[in-house]
DNA sequence: TTGAAATCGGACCGCATTAGTCCGAATTAG
DNA sequence: CTAATTCGGACTAATGCGGTCCGATTTCAA
């Protein structure tokens, strides 16, 4: 029920992105200090969200990394699909058939729990992340 | 962002035990042999559900496991909580800082996502989920 | 009362996914 | 053309998970 570490840190990295990217470029090893991810893990990490297009690469002297859409345009979940995959808290849809239970009653009530949990990740965007000002009826 | 299997598997087996004890007992290797599940498996999960208080267990011969609830007082998160503990994406929610990073401006959203995902689970109810036909709106 | 069977409960071990680290290929500025 | 800086992919170690087994406890029957 715990989503990976990496993901959590690729959350921290987007939202330090799109605070301290002020339309210019941010190289890898920028972030990590900024957030204290260890670098090599800050690198694997831009790997995956350039290759899923949430970030732009830029490679060469003076290059770096800078966010492929506006930051309202970036949600958790995004990120996460980035990362993990496709948001399924079970494999079995994907299969098509529970390997254990050829009749399941439980099958049928996946795709709604998997939406409600993807819908609450897409309503928290980028945008409201890195504000470092949360909205206050969160706070409850 | 995928729940263990064995939670899977705990909730198919609490759908059984809902439909197969009809106010008995029934075993854990009958649930096993229902549900295709490896036995020592389920004596696993089992011995973890009647250690949260969703199941009653009754030793020594002619015993076995009845729910401790009706099978509409026990939603998904209930079992999932049982055998995953609490339900939170991220572990710095507990401990109460990220190690990474002193002032990390995700961690306010943490909550309303939690509060969000248990939500969809609390909403389905084993009643549900035991009953050969679920909700036709739900297979939107 | 005693025996035996059947049950749950906890402990052990092997495996897989994950986290972390490193080095190489590509690109651009000077 | 040279060199510095960057991203990209491949390798290794480790924590957690899944699976299996055996022992303690309780009940029914004789």
């Amino acid at each position: 029920m715990r989503l990976s570490n990496l993901a959590d840190y690729a959350i921290v990295i987007m939202a330090a992105t799109a605070r301290k990217c002020g339309g210019g470029r941010v190289s890898a090893a920028d972030l990590a200090q900024e957030t204290g991810i260890p670098v090599p893990t800050a690198q694997k990490i831009v790997s995956k969200l350039s290759a899923a297009g949430l970030l732009r690469a830029t490679r060469g002297a003076g290059g770096g990394l800078q966010l492929a859409r506006p930051a309202a345009a970036i949600s958790m979940a995004d990120i996460v699909e980035a990362i993990e995959g496709p948001i399924a808290l079970v494999t079995c849809i994907d299969t098509g058939d529970c390997a254990v239970d050829h009749e399941c009653t439980v099958k049928p009530h996946w795709p709604v729990v998997n939406a409600a949990v993807r819908g609450a990740l897409a309503d928290v965007s980028l945008a409201k992340i890195a504000g470092s000002a949360p909205a206050q009826k969160e706070l409850a």
